[in-house]
RNA sequence: GCCUCCGUAGCUCAGCUGGAUAGAGCAUCGGCCUUCUAAUCCGACGGUCGCAGGUUCGAAUCCUGCCGGGGGCGCCA
């Protein structure tokens, strides 16, 4: 008995209802009801308010429509009890044999427990970082590269078409920057205006030298660009490689400047003249975002005749449409929260409907303390704390996780010393250790030759603890965590759940009468056997919910 | 000034598409290791959910105003 199942459950009781004229719903009977696990045990194991929520359709009161629905609910299979509480509250306690069921599908379903279709047939590009190739990925992109990664596969396991990408800024007056730095640095001369500083450049130049020898003894005319293309190729290989260091891949690394190379800015432009959005004021070419809602129009073409970053968007945006997504997914920080506007009245301006094809979502910005003090980052003094250096000192299951337990939306203060802590001070370890030990029981299992149950053979009536059947559902809950962290954006769902089902487990197995193993020489007995599956359900949610944030599941720890 | 996010226990934070007595970890104090991994478990302590109104059977959650803090408001990229 699912959660799932009991709220269908509800649902044909309703209908019922509403068929013999016992009950009249003028809006019809929902297609879903809200059955939920209760927080405390005087209130059963699943908890329903849906006689609250129709009492006043239904014209009556919300404890009379709760009676009607307790009787028949109580005549359906696996319900072993309805209470009405309170103002008309429906607790529901389930056979305390029917709920460890679920723990055999669970470990048949292995990896893709958890996988559901309520995104199915959606295709949806979710884009985050786009950091400029001029520089290593730092502080500021960790936290979208967690959330991004994560995202992409929730939505994945939510049934959605997913692509992740990268939208590399190779195009612009930065990438001149960029080169001019590294050339002043190689002639120790010191660093131009507007430009980069910093060891990372040093160590661009020598590794510049080393790819092409004797580049920076070219021509001034023919130089700035040779170094450009050389720098850029090693920046971006060196992000590359430390995002997959990381765990997080991409499946397209998108250029700004192939768009240009397409020719797509120039077609977008004339497209957003064609449908009359754009104006010619001051020599420069505008479009009218305020025509939806932006405060300000947004300029595509400066008066120098230089396109401006933000036709690139348009055209990208396009490009994406083009390519068949249905949602495109921005991960900006805070300090990008301005672009919403103009993001969304863009995608009118082009004749969509933004709250259906964009999905902007703005992160706030992470602070790391080392010793009490807050680790700074100044592009300009050329200090800046990388990826990499956070995830050498802090680890990557650590770093990662630490980040992905909360919502993207609440700024974030992470002590180094408190996240590196191998203790229970750090969730990560709380969630890996209780998976190394499913791990560790069931190779205990297996040395003393017992055997896993199959879904025939498993036998779920033999658990009937007050335990086992709170570990159960809590198992069970964990398709629909995934769902709403996939519909609502929101990874850390999966992170706190994962904490909660983890504590569950530990209680479980720290209570004697639930003991999976044989003591001393009694034989093995068809309840530890059944205990095994409850095992092994667990070691797969936990596996299954940590591969969701791009965190391992150690075996052993 | 306008926009936006945040304000919940001593600390770091969940909970917010309205539900029952507001949760977790840390910290503090106190318990359980001859039996599956004690990185576990059990207990105690700890809160005017920033303030004031409103909506309703019911508000930490939704609406309005105010207070306090972060971020943003370029023909920058």
């Amino acid at each position: 008995m699912t959660p799932e199942q009991l709220a269908s459950t509800v649902v044909d009781v309703l209908s019922a209802l509403v068929e013999e004229g016992a009950l009249s719903l003028p809006d019809g009977v929902p297609a879903s009801v809200g059955v939920e696990r209760s927080r405390q045990k005087e209130h059963g194991d699943y908890a329903s308010n849906v006689a609250m929520q129709l009492a006043k359709k239904a014209g009556t009161n919300p404890r009379a429509l709760a009676a009607l629905i307790k009787e028949r609910l109580e005549a359906a299979p696996g319900v072993a009890k309805v209470d009405i509480a309170g103002p008309g509250f429906l607790n529901i306690t389930v056979d305390a044999g029917a709920q460890a069921g679920v723990a055999a599908e669970i470990v048949a379903a292995g990896e893709s427990y958890g996988h559901t279709r309520v995104l199915a047939g959606q295709r949806i590009n979710v884009e985050f970082i786009s950091a400029n190739p001029t520089g290593p990925l730092h502080l500021g992109h960790t936290r979208w590269a967690v959330l991004g990664d994560a995202i992409g596969r929730v939505l994945s396991a939510a049934g959605a078409e997913v692509t992740r990408e990268f939208y590399i800024n190779d195009r612009g007056v930065q990438m001149n920057h960029f080169a001019a730095s590294i050339i002043a640095a190689a002639l120790g001369e010191p660093t131009p205006e507007n430009g980069y500083a910093g060891g990372y450049i040093d160590d661009l130049a020598k590794a510049v030298e080393a790819a092409q020898p004797g580049i920076f003894a070219l021509p001034p005319g023919e130089r700035l660009e040779a170094v450009r293309e050389v720098a850029y190729a090693i920046q971006l290989k060196e992000q590359q490689d430390t995002l997959e260091g990381f765990h997080t891949h991409f499946d397209v690394w998108f250029s700004e400047r192939s768009l240009h190379d397409s020719g797509s800015v120039p077609e977008t432009l004339q497209r957003l003249k064609d449908l009359g959005h754009v104006y010619e004021q001051d020599g420069a070419l505008w479009m009218r975002t305020t025509d939806f809602g932006d405060d300000k129009d947004r300029v595509l073409i400066k008066s120098d005749g230089e396109l401006t970053y933000f036709a690139s968007d348009t055209a990208y945006y396009l490009n994406k449409r083009a390519r068949g997504f249905d949602h495109c997914i921005y991960l900006l920080g805070a300090d990008h929260h301005g672009y919403v506007g103009r993001l969304r009245a863009m995608a009118a301006c082009v004749g969509d409907d933004p709250a259906q094809t964009l999905d902007v979502m703005i992160g706030q910005l992470v602070k790391i303390l080392r010793d009490g003090e807050e680790l700074k980052l100044s592009k300009r003094a050329g200090t800046i704390v990388t990826l990499t250096e956070l995830a050498d000192e802090i680890g990557v299951d650590a770093l990662r996780y630490s980040l992905a337990r909360y919502p993207a939306d609440s700024p974030l203060t992470l002590d180094v010393a408190e996240i590196t802590k191998a203790s229970n001070d750090n969730p990560v370890y709380y969630v890996q250790y209780a998976h190394a030990r499913t791990c560790r029981m069931a190779e205990n299992a297996a040395d003393l030759g017992m055997t896993l149950p199959g879904a025939d053979s498993f036998d779920p009536s033999l658990l009937t603890h007050e335990r086992d059947g709170e570990l159960a559902r809590a198992l069970a809950e964990f398709p629909r965590v995934v769902a709403s962290a996939a519909e609502l954006r929101q990874p850390h769902r999966i992170a706190r759940y994962l904490e909660a089902t983890a504590s569950v487990f530990n209680k479980w197995y720290d209570t004697k009468e639930c003991r999976m193993l044989p003591q001393g020489d009694e034989p093995v007995t068809p309840t530890n056997e059944a205990r095994l599956v409850l095992v092994h359900a667990t070691r797969t949610v936990l596996a299954n919910g940590l591969g969701l944030l791009g965190v391992t599941a150690p075996e052993r720890m």
